[in-house]
DNA sequence: TCGCGGTAACTTTTT
DNA sequence: GTTACCGCGA
């Protein structure tokens, strides 16, 4: 038996023992919510709900996977039934589930970041080039069509808030967005927005469904409320609307995703959207030490948030965090190398340390050196694995197989025909998507010599691929006929490229259907390169993370690197108050992960750079700090 | 219409 | 150090 009363604080216990009606927990960092909703799985399923009546939202599938994990242990067995994920994840299973409903292909095939870019650049017109206006570049596109449909707001808001410079394009924007929306219909494709979008339509426009939907999900749970955005929030509503038994768990101050549209007002309107909620409130930190705790309420004190929390700990005791002023960004690797090297020797694990930061590339320098002292170490975030070429080129050839009107997957693989730009492209999709055929009839396109002989070596290269009762694995060799030569002429680096190919493989190993590893390898891909091997090897290892990867983790020893204003915040965050408060709650994420230990370094390298000026110094989130609270050093360890 | 070689511009963060 | 875009020759 689980003794509640002994493993829990008040607040917590109060949380979890929760019944029925809308509930808003306001859990501050290192409150114990995940223990929470641990104990509030373990002790539902124990009280006799069955565990397919729960359904746990989550940032990641990984988290949501990990606390199942920790509350099947705390009742003594498995909870593979609760259903527990992302929202992405969610609306694709039920969106495939009751596709039939909804007029929508079952076979969809979901877009990426990168997918959604390659679509859209389909579209952008070249503009005359004495036009003085400019199209913004791809990326920027998506993200104010991704805006659009995360805000629910139409091209003309969007641009008013956000990119007024854009407005000249507006018309030629216009057509875009309607161009790309018409294209992934046709071709039967949705990308991230639509899972969200189409599954909130779906729920408010399909009566039958919502409510099936709502009494199997009798009792939902969703985690970092604070990150949500205003579809997701009204996906929760409508998910809730028969029992509206959903308790939610965040910390405003903790908010750190609005730029994909989420906004801390969910969790602020929440006791009005669900009136008679219930408000509790975790303020007892288990995680840091005073010391650290001293300067991250200094960071946030000067944030506007509204539930204010007063954060506290018994650990009274503890070293006071440091910022540590380096001479160029390779001394601040040395630095951080050599702390690692003496915490080591005192005893702490490498796991137990982290080196947080702010973008991908932050840590590149830091890798090189590492890698020459021979420190192993695990990167989350930043460039993925998945979004290298080639492995969106097998990726291609899968979707195809699984949805053949996939249209943005099939240029992508005609491209790599020898003679074949965009021009020949189109003209064979447009031949092999006229009434009655596939790819498969690409072998009548009128083409001729070298042309003709790669676009017969493809299609048979596909139709092997496609014969049924063969596994994974099978599929992609039979792929590899076709697309081996492709890769060795195209790159030079070949053989590393065909050993993350064989990674693949082994991924794919795991999957009985097409279906379902298409669909988690781009809701839930590979976060590191370390994730596709094996993970009891780089549970020793120490970890590097972009801030917004660290979320709810928490070590010993925090190291914040490049915390050099201009970096951190970013040069272009300055003139938005906005985005600047949002860069405040980051570094506040970011320092609050530390248990105890937090060394927050900065080059001392002054305003030359590729892009732009910099200005220098310590970041402003840390540099009005008190000596009391934060000491100063060199990279040395002399005091300053 | 494709493919090559030059040059300009550019880098948050993630489902 | 890299990628995206333009203009040219084939």
């Amino acid at each position: 038996m689980i003794q509640y009363d002994k493993e829990l604080n008040e607040s917590q216990y109060e949380a979890v023992f929760f019944q029925d009606g809308p509930c808003l927990v306001i859990a501050g960092a290192g409150s114990g919510k995940t223990r929470a909703l641990v104990y509030r799985v373990a002790r539902m399923v124990e009280d006799g709900v069955p565990p397919n009546n729960i359904l746990l939202l989550t940032f990641t599938r990984r988290s949501a996977q990990e606390m199942l994990n920790r509350a099947g242990q705390l009742i003594d067995h498995e909870l593979s039934d609760v259903s527990g994920g992302t929202f992405h994840a969610t609306a694709n299973a039920c969106l495939r589930r009751y596709s039939h409903a909804i007029g929508l292909p079952p076979n969809f095939v979901i877009l990426d970041q990168a997918d959604m870019e390659s679509a859209i650049s389909q579209f952008k017109p070249s503009m005359p080039k004495e036009s003085k206006v400019r199209l913004p570049k791809t990326r920027t596109v998506v993200q104010i069509v991704s805006k659009c449909r995360n805000l629910s707001l139409n091209l003309h808001d969007v641009l008013k808030k956000e990119f007024p410079q854009f407005f000249p394009v507006l018309d030629q924007l216009e057509t875009i967005y309607d161009q790309y929306a018409r294209y992934k219909r046709d071709s039967g494709l949705l990308d991230y927005d639509d899972l969200l979008v189409m599954f909130k339509q779906m729920l408010e426009e399909n009566e039958a469904v919502r409510s099936e939907l709502s009494q199997r999900f009798r009792y939902i749970m969703v985690d970092e409320y604070q990150d949500t955005n205003l579809l997701q929030a009204a996906i929760v509503k409508q998910l809730s609307s028969v029992h509206n038994n959903v308790l939610v768990v965040g910390d405003d101050s903790q908010s750190i995703y609005s730029f994909r549209g989420a906004t801390f007002k969910n969790i602020m309107n929440f006791p009005q959207e669900f009136p008679g909620a219930k408000v509790i409130k975790l303020e007892q930190n288990y995680r840091s030490s005073q010391p650290i705790l001293n300067l991250t309420n200094q960071i946030i004190s000067s944030a506007q948030t509204k539930y204010t929390k007063c954060l506290y700990t018994t650990r009274k005791t503890g070293a006071r965090p440091a910022l540590v002023e380096c001479r160029t960004e390779n001394d601040q690797s040395q630095f951080v190398v050599r702390r690692i090297q003496e915490l080591k020797a005192q005893g702490l694990a490498l796991s137990e340390m982290a080196v947080l930061f702010r973008a991908g590339f932050h840590s590149f320098d830091l890798e090189v050196t590492l890698d020459s002292q021979a420190i192993p170490f695990t990167k989350y975030g930043g460039f993925k694995f998945v979004e290298s070429a080639h492995i969106k080129d097998i990726v291609s050839f899968l979707r195809i197989l699984e949805n053949s009107s996939d249209a943005l997957s099939l240029n992508r693989v005609l491209l790599m025909l020898d003679k074949v730009g965009p021009k020949k492209s189109r003209d064979m999709i447009n031949f092999a998507s006229e009434e009655g055929r596939t790819w498969r009839q690409l072998k009548d396109f009128p083409a001729k010599g070298a042309t003709r002989e790669g676009l017969l070596k493809l299609v048979e290269a596909l139709e092997t691929a496609a014969n049924p009762g063969q596994s994974l694995p099978d599929t992609l060799d039979s792929l590899m006929t076709f697309y081996g030569p492709v890769l060795e002429e195209r790159y030079d680096d070949f053989p590393k490229r065909y050993r993350e190919i064989e990674q693949l493989k082994t991924i794919m190993t795991r999957y009985r259907s097409l279906e379902h590893f298409l669909a988690d390898i781009t809701l839930d891909p590979p976060s590191s390169q370390a994730d596709l091997m094996d993970r009891r090897q780089n549970r020793a290892n120490l970890t590097l993370s972009t801030i917004h990867s660290a979320k709810g983790l928490e070590w010993g020893a925090v190291f914040i690197i490049w915390a050099q204003e201009g970096y951190f915040p970013p040069q272009k965050c300055l003139d938005n108050a906005e985005s600047l408060e949002e860069e405040r709650r980051l570094m506040y994420v970011a320092a609050t992960r530390a248990k105890d230990f937090l060394f927050i370094t900065y080059p001392d390298t002054s305003g030359h750079s590729f892009y732009g000026n910099f200005g220098s110094g310590p970041s402003r989130f840390v540099s009005r700090a008190p000596r009391d609270i934060l000491d100063r050093q060199d990279s040395r360890g002399r005091h300053l």
